[in-house]
DNA sequence: CTGAAAGCGCTTACAG
DNA sequence: CTGAAAGCGCTTACAG
């Protein structure tokens, strides 16, 4: 069957401490001991179960990371960038999704009191902030990645969405642009509020006011992106831009704009959010301001493990530059 | 601290063996000493210990799945449709990724040898699949997802290739083309030839004949579409549709086509596989061959529960069927 | 430098 | 119906 440390020292004629102490390096061991016990280690192929050695230590060298639906494929990028320093570093990632609303929520926290694993990683909270901040207090290092940057219980990692959000409606002036449509996501996130305060913000330093009738929330799909821009079409209302909370949404402007008649960037220039890799595909490819969505995984994570003793803080900022991604939606403007 | 098995039955003034029994509905448990077994648990928090039940039981009520990286949208698809399902079930999902080739497998096999998790899904298995079939002969239940199916060793789950591309042919003959350039996959998946054989076979079979300078070989990334369609330009070959064998090289053909300054579909008809939510969002918006490929998922990962013996043998097929999505790169036929 | 023993928190025969 | 004990496969003081 499977080979176990005993077997080990049996092969090697040494105890059970022994091979341990080889395996771990830990305690002084003789060199030649030490040889003979790692070569046996190699002969006989073995490997320490993770669940008795978990059980023995009291932590199982795995993370967490709760996700919203992997469709949205800001989450998806971010969660590469998580895993790729997880396993780096050695430790297993259990993913676990919150597809399912209060069904998945309490399958998670069940997995959370059966101590399955030593960190957790939540992207793009919502409700269960509170209940992240629980599990925080009764101990288990929590790291979110998102838009609660400023939560005073626990470290997270985001974004500049206030300047991403400043950064587009400067594009746009510089393009002359002076009515553009705000297709927002769900007023409920942090980060939408701060977009749209920096891009409204930034029009009005300019001297332009923002007509309120041209802000539309949407929910992030690219159905709200379509529906916005034929709503304000339909109210009769004139527009010569668009900014989207996010690429989807712009993708979905960019469908309506077409399908009623509007040049794109000619008549209307549209910037997106995200830069994800839809975001090249589109006709045209959009300019948006890009999140450095990878880049906030392996800082999140990188941020976790720090909190486990098993990397050097992050030298990293938690809040992490955006960019703006100039495309054919919304080009550069002439000199 | 952490309260255990040992305080339960110490409050409730039984055994641990008791607590045990009532935990898992094991053996007979007076219904009174039941009761107030569970009144305790629920009175201080109880849960189980996984690290500590799974030492006992041998089982860890993981699974694991082995990605290629999630960059592919086709990957995420397939691996929600297996997240539902393993959440569902109880299991936790433990996620590795190929995404650094060597390096990242070495680590995957640690895990493996540490039995971490009782069985394993591989998404679209490459060079790996030597490497799953020892696994699986060394006992660890193993289920493919991806072009493998007809792989003497292991279940698999995987789609009719053959059929989709023939589907795809026959629409592109419905519309009066035949000169399509096909830009096809990596010719090392076994998906890959059967998506082209079936595609050739069907225009044979109605007397077109298919010019092989007019397969180009890509890598399913968004360039290698355009490539495809630069080159077949460059050399001066006339082209009235392309058959893409995934979504994102279809996209890149649709940009470079429009470069060109040919009208989809009205010079050419493009035809995309997979249909990915990307596919509704170009532009036009992509007739494809359409897999499952959530049903993949979700298929895959009862596979291999039942093999745990944990879900009924599943009823649906081993082989999915595919299906052509009509849209309006390459429009239904005038009737 | 090395080993015997206890302990991590469960499950599971075995008795009764 | 219930409990004492052994066992799962490690780690970690504690002696020596």
């Amino acid at each position: 069957m499977r080979v176990t440390i005993a077997d080990v020292a049996r092969a090697a004629g040494v105890s059970k401490s022994t091979v341990s102490r080889v395996l771990n390096s830990k305690g002084e061991v003789d060199v030649r001991t030490a040889e003979r016990v790692r070569h046996v280690i190699d002969r006989l192929g073995y490997v320490p179960s993770s669940r008795a050695v978990g059980l023995a230590r009291g932590r199982s060298r795995t993370l967490a990371v709760l996700t919203p639906s992997l469709s949205w494929p800001w989450t998806v990028e971010v969660l590469q960038g998580a895993v790729d320093v997880v396993e780096a570093a050695g430790y297993g990632l259990l993913l676990f999704t919150r597809g399912r609303g209060r069904e998945s929520m309490a399958r998670f926290v069940g997995q959370v009191s059966a101590n399955a694993f030593d960190g957790l990683l939540v992207i793009e909270p919502e409700g269960e902030v509170e209940a992240a901040a629980a599990l925080h207090r009764a101990g288990l290092p929590v790291v979110l990645v998102g838009d609660r940057a400023h939560h005073p219980v626990f470290p997270s990692v985001t974004t500049t969405n206030a300047l991403g959000g400043a950064a587009a409606a400067r594009h746009l002036l510089a393009l002359g642009r002076r009515a553009p449509l705000v297709v927002t996501g769900p007023r409920r996130f942090g980060s939408v509020r701060e977009r749209l305060d920096g891009f409204v913000s930034a029009l009005e330093a300019h001297g332009v006011e923002h007509d309120p009738r041209r802000v539309v929330e949407g929910d992030f799909t690219e159905r709200s992106g379509v529906e916005a821009v034929e709503k304000l079409l339909a109210d009769d209302l004139e527009l010569d831009a668009v900014f989207a909370h996010n690429d989807l949404g712009a993708a979905g402007a960019l469908r309506a704009l077409r399908a009623a008649g509007r040049r794109v960037p000619e008549d209307v220039a549209v910037v997106g959010f995200d830069d994800v890799p839809l975001a090249r595909c589109t006709d045209p490819p959009l300019t948006t301001v890009r999140q450095p969505l990878r880049a906030m995984g392996t800082a999140a994570a990188n941020l976790l493990l720090s909190r486990l003793g098993e990397a050097p803080p992050p030298a990293e900022p938690a809040v992490l530059p955006t960019e703006l991604v100039i495309r054919d939606s919304a080009p550069r403007p002439a000199p």
